[in-house]
DNA sequence: TCATGTGAAAACGTTCACAGCA
DNA sequence: TGCTGTGAACGTTTTCACATGA
């Protein structure tokens, strides 16, 4: 993972990318406790079910601001609705997807996508056999033309999803349309300016990470498979 | 992102995990300068191919021992292999993949499960239309045989590419045998027990991050498409 | 009484700056 | 001289512990 950049003192309060990283899941344990029974969590329960320390879970509840009652815990459709307006739901947030392969296609039809305002606004590819192919309402357009289409909308996300050795040439093109947020799937690290923001979801990345950390285990960790 | 639990001293030195999530990148662009002129690198232009700074990338090599020269900077092939020993190249590392569907099929086939040791060593899926199809020679198991493959490999990474309400279950079942790292593909936050590393790749996470930074930029920013 | 919200302490990660070595 | 490796300074994040309020 890289998260370097545009980290600017915002609008408001100054919420650590640590935090930001933990909102969604917050988010997705409280639309889960939606459905149940009780109207109210306490850090505890709510840090229990996300995996994280509870001091942890009030300091960042607290930093959108405190909408928490001293000895009861916090409203649980109160507290989502709180931040979903921090994460900025309600909002538009078009996505440019280049590479329409057997990846392209499946990120762009899978569930992911759909919720929470993310709109596909444009797919290229470089393929002719994929050129012209509709996907989910939109004609995927010849990767060449992306360089035309003009400067997009500042909060527009770049989806890379080409073979690596297409994936820096494809960024560099969404870089000079005016995407500033990258979203990689291609199984290549990319280079981007310092004012793009960028986070690396690769494969490789990912699956070496992981196997590092499986690697750092004791050795006499049992297999244990109750 | 979350990277919590199973986090012991380990065999030698401790390498923060911030350094570990880096270390793929190095790789990457040590070995596109593999096949340049250059034998060596110093920290200064690796870090700018990398996108951070130099004394960073110093303390991050630094970690894993000292192997540069100093007045010359570091040989590329053979800081290479450090971090390849570092990250556990050489290694199999195995993969148990469930959801076959588009998108699964796709990350089975796509380059980065090929590279670098990673082995899928078994699929499931629920759908009957999908049990018993063949990909890349292995033929995909009903999900319910899951329980009974016995415990695995703890090396064994989990991959999660299922329809959201059904990513929880599957998880699971994939901690039962024994599984102790899951990369998560679908868009659904997975809770797991402490011990089990746990890297969230889901989309609906992913971009809700990358929306939150979108948000945090000053709105007087130009479009600028030059 | 119970659980939040928050200062203050501790832990962690990054950056600086330079001593030390090729 | 040029660049590494690393202590020491700095900034950020986590954890602790408790005063405060429902």
């Amino acid at each position: 993972m890289t998260a370097p950049g545009g980290d600017r003192p915002a609008t408001g309060r100054r919420i650590p990318e640590a935090t930001v990283v933990r909102l969604p899941v917050y988010r997705r344990v409280l639309f889960e406790l939606l459905s149940e029974d009780h109207g109210t969590v306490h850090s505890v329960r709510l840090a229990e079910l996300a995996g994280v320390g509870a001091a942890k879970v009030r300091k960042d509840l607290s930093l959108l601001g405190s909408f928490g009652t001293r000895g009861t815990g916090y409203d649980v459709g109160y507290l989502l609705s709180q931040i979903d307006r921090a994460l900025g739901a309600g909002q538009d947030w078009p996505l440019v997807v280049v590479g329409v392969g057997h990846l392209g296609t499946a990120l762009v039809n899978s569930e992911g996508f759909s919720t929470r305002g993310f709109r596909v606004q444009a797919l290229f590819d470089a393929d002719p056999a994929v050129i012209g192919r509709e996907v989910r309402g939109l004609r995927v357009g010849p990767v060449d033309a992306l360089g035309q289409m003009g400067p997009v909308a500042p909060s527009t996300i770049g989806v890379v999803a080409t073979p690596a050795q297409a994936a820096q040439g494809v960024t560099d093109a969404l870089v000079k349309v005016g995407v500033r947020a990258i979203l990689n799937f291609a199984p290549q690290v990319l280079r981007v300016p310092a004012e793009v923001m960028l986070r690396h979801v690769d494969l490789s990345t990912e699956l070496q990470v992981l196997s590092f950390f499986q690697l750092r285990r004791r050795p006499e960790d049992p297999v244990e498979a109750r």
